[in-house]
DNA sequence: CATCTATGTTGACACATGTCGAATCAAAGC
DNA sequence: GCTTTGATTCGACATGTGTCAACATAGATG
């Protein structure tokens, strides 16, 4: 499934993790991104680009505790497996991460992720 | 031009300006975004969500004195149309605006919204 | 083991998107 | 007016993306 062409940009420690995670790039605004740098942090927003990710990433990142079961947030309007799809792809932009305890599948918030987002927009 | 499906969610003042701005949601983490909500968002995030598009929205964002001509800044390893292509998408989602001056066209990032957008990712 | 429930994967399909060359428009200067 | 230069629009094409139904997998429980 990796697909994606494997950038070596955080220390891959896992071998298993998301593709990349994002304290990469200066503020937008601080000077032009190179296409590197561009590669890398579109993959992000793309991710968030979408409403149904959205909803779903927005799910967990409010949700209790600070995870989420599949079961919690699936109430978004699309069918299971296209929910299911969409977690994928927020897992391999880096922006989550799951785990499965039991019968269930948690996902939560890549901590360092949102703050990464955030100071790319911070001009500040 | 306008494929888009009328949001009336800021004052649509001008009448030829973009189709949305930013100041709408609160932050990812307060609570799960509403369809509506992520519908809006997510457009924003999507037009961000290029690495071409990247490039030119940091470009013109980090450009001295706040516009760039777009003879500044389209040097992104793609057709010059294409740049104009990516530059209208950047402003139907409502974050550049432009103005023709004379012989050049300028481009300046819509004020408000890279502090709005940064508000989405601080959970603060 | 059989079965049920919760997630993930596969295959297929319609639609959106990024890209370019060619044509067009806009302003300036001859 | 014609020509030149900067920028957008048009038409076409290949690729990417979101979606679902059908199938597969993982635990739990009988």
């Amino acid at each position: 499934m990796s697909n994606i062409k494997a950038l070596p940009l955080l220390e891959p420690e896992t071998g298993s993790g998301p593709e990349s995670v994002a304290p990469c790039c200066p503020p937008l605004t601080e000077r032009p991104f190179t296409a590197e740098e561009a590669e890398r942090t579109a993959r992000m927003f793309k991710a968030l680009g979408d409403p149904v990710r959205l909803r779903l990433f927005s799910a967990v990142a409010s949700h209790a505790g600070g995870e989420a079961c599949v079961c919690d947030i699936s109430d978004v309007g699309v069918s299971q497996p296209t929910v299911s799809h969409h977690l994928k792809k927020l897992k391999e932009a880096g922006l989550l991460t799951s785990e499965r305890r039991g019968t269930w599948v948690y996902y939560r918030v890549e901590p360092s992720v949102l703050a990464s987002m955030g100071r790319l927009l911070t001009s500040e």
